[in-house]
DNA sequence: ACAGCTGATTTTTTT
DNA sequence: AATCAGCTGT
């Protein structure tokens, strides 16, 4: 019955040779080194195609990506294919991030490995609220000469101690130089954050991958999740890290009974990742971790023109090690790229507005133009000009929509609603009344017994007794907030989450200047909750397969039906457009003065 | 004792 | 622009 003939034709008929050579492959261990633009999307659906075309039911193929959107592309984009050459249904390739899978993963085998069944997933936001409240624990107020490291910062070197396996001490010294002398402090609320997580059954995105790992590593559970898979592929492995490498290495092994085969997609010279543990050489080095793998190159770039490429390729070549894949179009003429001289910042916006419009009078649509920056910030003059200018757009990197203070306050909201024991979320919840502060905040959730393993449903008959430690303003309105925390009998989640909203509404348009602003956002939130079963669910959902900007939730800008975009370049990877603008390409943007540090 | 304010300080990129 | 440390008034 197999091959399948139809789908084999489908998926391969468009291929150029470099691409056929890497679908085909008829062996488990395989690299694909794909440049910028080489079709490596269409590559690597065309691949799953192959092994489903040669026998591997489609739902037993994993899709690692690193983005969300990647995976709802790739997934959505092998799907259409499967359908169209008539593969019978129930057959859907798994796919999604590192971290979606892990998380996953963990839910479905908690209790199996030693964790809290209703574990939730800090994002990094809560993580770092988590740092607060251990600092000022363990700190109290030392005096200090110096200032200590911000909440941020020291979880970024938890992270990078944690992701590298490196002595605090020696990360310290590279993340965060001028705070050396204080170590010890550093350490301590390390250890504090850890043990808090660890009582509050917490984990942090770090985590995810450590248990993730632990699990295909476990003698009897690893093997069945081997057993769940017959081939697993993973998009942009130039930007895996240590802990990634050792699941895939796990679950891939050369011990398990049935081989599980691997295709790695990757490209060095787009590694950026570098700041979160990433590194090309895990890329470099595949060989060695996977032994007879097969390597197929595709430079065959259908993006850009070749004079376009040149500066791309010399560029690159300039890189001290790695492939160097040269790339080459058959679109031999075309514009090199032109550098436009500004003097200052506000020239800067006024060429590029003007370029922009130029362009669209040229019959180039705005979404088929981008304006890319190396930080989110870079375009903040450019966002008031364009905001004059009646020009609309659409922004991604930079502050997600997650992050933004008001909508971590209603997903506290849902949390406390869904789990009255989520500590974090009081606490949250707590601080925006008037006259609260961490205090009093503090005394509330100890009056309602979160810590002390109180029942679940019992936490609320507390409160009566738990207010009287806020303050008499703040009463009314903490008392109404409390009472549309309690689910209704047959109740829709919107409708209680719409509720939870109504509850919330007065007491952030107390606490923020701008809260009409904010409170608009908070809509697309609650419609966010539609068809979920717990509110819990949407606030995790969300912080793991977060938008990518608030445009996503909230839907296109209101104002046309047309709307540029501007994206960090990081944000931007795999994605193209007509004309693309690239503010501040002067020395210390790129690369970022805070990269020059070391050789690498 | 505490919340909330003021002025100084720091500032990349993201799962 | 967000965060932090120190200050001030309740």
């Amino acid at each position: 019955m197999f091959p399948d003939g139809d789908l084999l034709l489908d998926a391969t008929s468009a291929l150029n040779d470099e691409q056929r050579a890497a679908v085909a492959h008829d062996g488990d261990r395989l690299r694909i080194l794909a440049g910028a633009g080489t079709g490596k999307t269409t590559t690597l659906t065309a691949r799953v195609a192959w092994l489903v075309a040669h026998g591997t039911p489609a739902e037993r193929i994993l899709l690692v990506t690193f983005t969300r959107r990647a995976a709802r592309q790739m997934v959505a984009r092998t799907d259409s294919m499967l359908r169209r050459a008539g593969v019978q249904g129930g057959t859907r390739v798994r796919g999604g991030t590192f971290h979606s899978l892990a998380h996953r993963t963990l839910r479905r085998h908690a209790v199996a490995l030693g964790l809290p069944e209703g574990f939730s997933v800090l994002d990094p936001a809560d993580a770092a609220d988590v740092v607060d409240l251990v600092r000022t624990d363990a700190l109290g107020d030392r005096a200090t000469a110096r200032r200590f490291p911000r909440k941020a910062t020291l979880l970024d070197v938890y992270s990078r101690a944690v992701n590298t396996q490196r002595p605090l001490s020696e990360v310290l010294e590279q993340t965060a130089p001028w705070a050396l002398d204080r170590v010890d402090d550093v350490a301590e609320v390390c250890r504090g954050y850890v043990a808090r997580k660890r009582a509050l059954g917490l984990l942090d995105f770090d985590d995810l991958l450590l248990h993730w790992r632990a699990a295909v590593r476990h003698p009897a559970l690893g093997a069945t999740l081997a057993d769940e898979v017959d081939h697993v592929c993973v998009d942009e492995y130039q930007d895996v890290n240590a802990l990634q490498v050792d699941v895939l290495a796990a679950l891939c092994g050369t011990d398990r009974s049935e081989p599980v085969g691997l295709t790695i997609v990757g490209d060095d010279s787009q590694a950026v990742y570098a700041f979160r543990g990433s590194s090309p050489r895990h890329l470099l080095d595949a060989d060695d971790a996977f032994p007879g793998l097969h390597t197929v190159t595709l430079e065959q770039n259908y993006r850009s023109s070749q004079p376009l490429l040149d500066v791309a390729n010399a560029l690159a070549a300039a890189a001290p090690e790695g492939f160097s894949t040269r790339l080459r179009s058959e679109q031999l003429e075309g514009e090199r790229p032109e550098l436009v001289r500004c003097a200052d910042e506000d020239r800067q916006v006024a060429a590029v507005c003007d370029r922009v419009l130029g362009h669209r009078e040229a019959g180039i649509r705005l979404q088929d133009q981008a304006v890319l920056v190396r930080a989110a910030h870079h375009s903040a003059a450019l966002e008031l000009e364009l905001g004059r200018r009646r020009i609309p757009y659409v922004k991604y990197g930079g502050l997600r929509f997650l992050e933004a203070a008001h909508v971590k306050d209603l997903v506290a909201a849902f949390r406390v609603a869904d789990n009255p024991r989520d500590e974090l979320s009081w606490f949250r919840l707590l601080q925006l009344l008037e006259g609260v502060g961490p205090a009093r905040a503090r005394r509330v959730v100890s009056a309602l017994g979160v810590a002390d393993g109180v029942a679940e449903n019992e936490v609320l008959t507390r409160w009566p007794v738990a207010s009287s430690c806020l303050p008499s303003g703040a009463r009314p309105m903490a008392d109404s907030l409390v009472a549309a925390l309690a689910a209704r009998e047959g109740e829709a989640t919107v409708t209680r989450a719409d509720r939870l909203l109504v509850a919330l509404t007065p007491v952030l348009e107390r606490h923020y200047d701008d809260a009409a602003q904010r409170l608009a956002d908070l809509g697309s939130l609650v419609a966010a909750a539609e068809g979920a079963t717990r509110l819990a669910d949407v606030a995790a959902e969300l912080t793991l397969d977060a938008p990518s900007s608030s445009g996503d939730l909230a839907g296109p800008p209101v104002i046309d039906d047309d709307w540029l975009v501007i994206s960090t370049v990081h944000s931007a990877k795999g994605l193209e457009w007509d004309v693309v603008h690239l503010l501040h390409a002067t020395d210390g943007n790129f690369p970022s003065d805070m990269a020059l540090g070391d050789r690498e």
